[in-house]
RNA sequence: GGUCCCAUCGUCUAGUGGUUAGGACGCCGGCCUCUCACGCCGGUAACCCGGGUUCGAAUCCCGGUGGGAUCACCA
């Protein structure tokens, strides 16, 4: 909450992605961060695409990112913009400027501006443009562009949420381009337009936009506006603690649906890259919302960690309710060409997978034996287990089972008691024979909840299939 | 190179002048046990360096070093 004097007024933060590819991790986390912000405080959330570059934006970028923050749960209160259907503001806050004096028409052509730059630096000088056309009054004409007419001393002062007061040098700033030759904005003036007239009172962004920001300062300033609050947080980096990039391997939201992690797990993931809260590690949705901060926030870069996120994804995965899971899990049984109609069944499954699945692909690939008719045998497996000598004991675990008026986990207790004793055998020469009869693998959930899980039925026919692959040996 | 930001175990981090520097991931042991896991117990491992300030610095200041960002008629 954000007390101003005696009115209140609601915290408004937004996310601008540029539609040129996939919402990626760090973005992804920008927006969570303004999302959460907006949340927690019962403010509001506007979703803003940043469009301009019409050579590099598609239509396809954008439906993917909105498509990513949807899986990612993350809404939005108003939106999404589009800054290309903003052109005309942008022009009247361009001309507004201009006509305050404090912008004006700049009729050097790049290559001159190319050659102050040079002149510039050859002197030992920060290559900027030299003013030429600051105070000659021009008017439009063709091939001018807007410069914005910034302070020439004192300094510009970002008071940064997480950053801290930071000062830029006024005389290290050129007067910026605010319009194209060809009448279109700048990135900066269209954001600060953007933001202004949206509202916008509280912006998090990655810092690499910190520089951007005096500049952005001075157009607030020359439209005699009130600054928003600003905060920006670090970047993340890949394992070569290089900035994140393509060739780290999965960097969309949307490869981390397909490899079976939970949004869940993704939010508390990117959200404690950066942000803490004590020594908590594992959040729920809920949690996040609640305890979410802008004082919390980390001031240094982190590295991107898919082992600490896959441990996570675990712990969210045992986390839910069987029947909460299974909407996740369906689409990855389906990738396996199994279709689980039963709910009912297909919750039991889940619950016996839930503390051996790190993610949703390693979960539908461990249920697979449950759907098929037939699980196909490991060979090492059966060499090893299904042996002459544990047919007899197979046989007799069938014919008990089939025979059980009630399947539950003491009758089955009993029937095992019963072959140990009949048969001298301890519980793993039982059970492991069992497990491979049952499920082709040795590897699987515990006897009793896999047994209970799969029902009679199934059991028992399934262990006499494995003696008749024994007889047939 | 100029400007700006950053600096605690390998990684994510807690810490806001006095702690045996805590937690998590990973790794290594052990327990549990019908396999694999889960879980539990224990262990490994850090305050970048150098100066100050202070009775006392991971914490405050300065310098260095290292890493990052940014220097467009891109966003």
């Amino acid at each position: 909450m954000c007390a101003n004097g005696d009115t209140m007024k609601p915290i408004v933060t937004r996310f601008p992605p540029s539609p040129t590819g996939f919402l990626h991790i760090g973005g992804a986390r920008t927006a969570l961060f303004n999302w959460l912000y907006a949340r927690k405080t019962g403010g509001k959330f506007i979703l803003r695409i940043e469009d301009t570059d019409e050579a590099r934006s598609t239509k396809d970028s954008v439906d993917a990112i909105l498509e990513a923050l949807q899986w990612l749960g993350i809404d939005w209160d108003e939106g999404p913009y589009f800054q290309t259907e903003r052109k005309e503001i942008y022009s009247r806050y361009i001309e507004k400027l201009v006509e305050t004096g404090h912008a004006y028409y700049c009729s050097c052509t790049p290559d001159e501006v190319n050659t102050m730059r040079e002149a510039a630096r050859a002197k030992g000088l920060k290559p900027m443009y030299n003013g030429r056309c600051r105070e000659q009054g021009l008017a439009w004409a063709d091939n001018t562009v807007v410069r914005l007419k910034t302070p020439v001393t004192g300094v510009t002062v970002v008071e940064d949420i997480v950053k801290g007061d930071t000062a830029f040098q006024n005389a290290e700033m050129d007067d910026f381009i605010i319009q194209r030759s060809d009448g279109s904005a700048m990135y900066n003036l269209a954001v600060v337009v953007d933001d202004l007239t949206m509202g916008i009172n509280t912006i998090i962004r990655g810092d690499d936009h910190l520089i951007n920001t005096p500049k952005q300062i001075l157009i607030y300033r020359a439209l005699g506006a009130d600054l928003p609050a600003f905060g920006h947080v670090p970047m993340v980096l890949g394992p070569d603690k290089a900035r994140l990039s393509k060739r780290h391997g999965a960097m969309s939201v949307d490869e981390y649906r397909k490899m079976g992690y939970l949004p869940d797990a993704v939010i508390n993931y990117l959200v404690r890259l950066g942000w803490s809260h004590g020594d908590q590690e594992f959040f729920t949705r809920m949690d996040l919302i609640e305890k979410f901060d802008l004082e919390h926030l980390g001031r240094s870069a982190s590295m991107f960690d898919m082992e600490k996120m896959t441990a996570l994804n675990a712990k969210h995965i045992q986390a839910k309710e069987p029947g909460a899971l299974a909407p996740f899990v369906l689409p990855h049984l389906q990738d396996l060409g199994i279709d689980a109609c039963d709910d009912t069944f297909t919750s039991k499954v889940i619950e016996t997978l839930q503390p051996r699945s790190k993610t949703l692909v390693e979960m539908a690939a461990a249920a697979r034996f449950y759907y098929v008719d037939e699980p196909e045998l490991d060979e090492k497996a059966a060499a090893k287990f299904l042996t002459s000598e544990a047919a007899a004991m197979l046989i007799q675990a069938a014919d008990d089972i089939e025979a059980l008026p009630e399947f539950t986990q003491a009758a089955l207790e009993d029937v095992f008691t019963k072959i140990m004793a009949d048969s001298g055998l301890g519980f793993g020469k039982i059970a492991q024979p069992l497990r491979v009869a049952v499920t082709g693998t040795t590897v699987s959930p515990g006897i009793f909840e896999m047994l209970l899980a799969l029902g009679k039925d199934k059991t028992v026919q399934r262990i006499r299939r494995a003696v008749a692959w024994i007889q047939n040996q």
